[in-house]
DNA sequence: CAAATACTTCGGTCAAGACCGTAGTGTTTC
DNA sequence: GAAACACTACGGTCTTGACCGAAGTATTTG
């Protein structure tokens, strides 16, 4: 009847580690089967079955059947809402032991966030367009002014597709940096227009972005920002999943026993 | 490493009906004693002492020690944000059951969402005040117009207060209308004047609302709806707690033994 | 100081559920 | 049709942690 026990079904089904591990990899609107998330969770394929099944039961979690694999997603931006909020939460929390991240320096340095970046990329980038005045930001609005809008036109980045049903433009607290990025259509729009022009590229099987020559050089120019990440930035994330394919082996490898 | 434990951690906090419950208390921003929340919470205060100093090391609740009693409230707005999102979730998961609560009805048609004001009424208002032009929404962002600044000065609401730190106007989706309400600094500034203007009433111990006679009909005048709840709109919620006082014996009663 | 209040610590019980091995069911490939 | 693959169902083990009774530490009241 009260709220608590409906938030606290939610909240437990993210608690698991194992949960929390796919849905993060999950997070920037990917579509992953079964047996990936398996891998990513670190448990073995039937324990990943049982967690997929009450995720999707609960609602989290969209399912679509192809073939003999099973392929999920998010249910819903509202889901990767809370997750990022999670994340928020997470860091500011323990308040002694806030030290920024050993590791996950790509991950810190540019990544995407459900369908926009993130990082420190991201927050130079809205930084700078803030400094223009071509974005008005408060806490969580903000607005394109005029200036905003014939700079994004001159750039060739398409505005207009958006605006009907989406969020145009809102802040999004980014959990590495702990500012704002740019979120909505618009931050959805400079995603789009960073890895058509090959500002920015995937990293496979992960959300971080390198930056590109060509992305450094154009950042520059465009933002006046510095695009390249700092040197000591080496993280080689988790192993393989070579070409799509997990063998049992790679699976076992993974798995580090009970939790 | 990775950012699934780090929000596994969280989530599992958050996970517990007991302290879902002690949250969902203090999502008002209220502050309540550790006593109090072991009420609500349905446990002994011994086993809510636990949940607290657990909460307290996570950085969700911030705690205030004052004489012998210590008073508790969340940590940072981005707790209350976590948990109205996860409502929202809760909400649209089980696509299956999605019967719109029965009891609560109190808490359907107004209550209180950390600062501003929720449920049937915010959002009529809300809906109203789009209508008329005096604010543009989109799904996650707001900004008054002329007319609107009018609109508020005529009414004697005011919005100075504001402007600086505080996000100005965002839309809060209402877990149980599922459409938006206003929150940020003029969703505040509404329900503070609601409150002085003796058009809405706390219920005791609870984040509802009721709508006062004064309120029925200046809500009518001022935006044209209907303040009054559905006739059938009965729930009594839990027991007393009465002036401040949790005895012995009331814990007892409230505590259904193991859950 | 004694009694009452507010909260915490400790210790032991107990249920929930995460985990994997084994053994299935569907689907695709050869 | 057989073999490989992707996933699911079942059964048993084992850890985690929620819970409360009893006892202990601050703080206020009389």
């Amino acid at each position: 009847m009260d709220t608590g026990p409906k938030i606290a079904q939610v909240a437990a089904l993210i608690g698991d580690p194992a949960r929390a591990n796919m849905l993060s990899a999950l997070m920037d609107g990917r579509t992953l089967t079964a047996s990936e998330l398996a891998y990513v969770s670190g448990v073995a394929p039937q324990t990943a079955s049982g967690h997929l099944a009450k995720l999707s039961d609960a609602g989290l979690l969209a399912l679509a059947k192809q073939g003999r694999r099973r392929y999920f997603r998010l249910a819903s931006p509202h889901v990767a809402r809370v997750l990022e909020g999670l994340m928020v939460v997470a860091q500011e929390g323990p308040a002694r032991q806030r030290n920024l991240w050993r590791g996950g320096e790509t991950l810190r340095h540019a990544r995407t966030c459900y369908d926009h970046m993130a990082g420190r990329i991201a927050v130079a980038i809205a930084d700078r367009l803030v400094q223009q005045s071509f974005i008005l930001l408060d806490e969580d609005g903000g607005q394109l002014t005029d200036a905003g809008r014939s700079f994004f036109d001159e750039l060739g980045v398409d505005l207009r597709l958006a605006s009907k049903r989406r969020v145009f433009c809102r802040p999004c607290l980014d959990w590495s940096e702990r500012r704002p990025h740019l979120a909505g259509a618009v931050g959805a729009a400079i995603l789009d227009h960073a890895l058509e022009h090959d500002w920015v590229e995937h990293v496979r099987d992960s959300r971080a972005l390198v930056v590109t020559p060509v992305g450094v050089r154009e950042l520059a120019t465009t933002f006046g920002i510095e695009g390249a990440p700092p040197m000591d930035g080496h993280d080689r994330r988790v192993g393989s999943l070579s070409g799509g394919r997990v063998s049992a082996i790679a699976v076992e490898s993974a798995s580090p026993g009970r939790r």
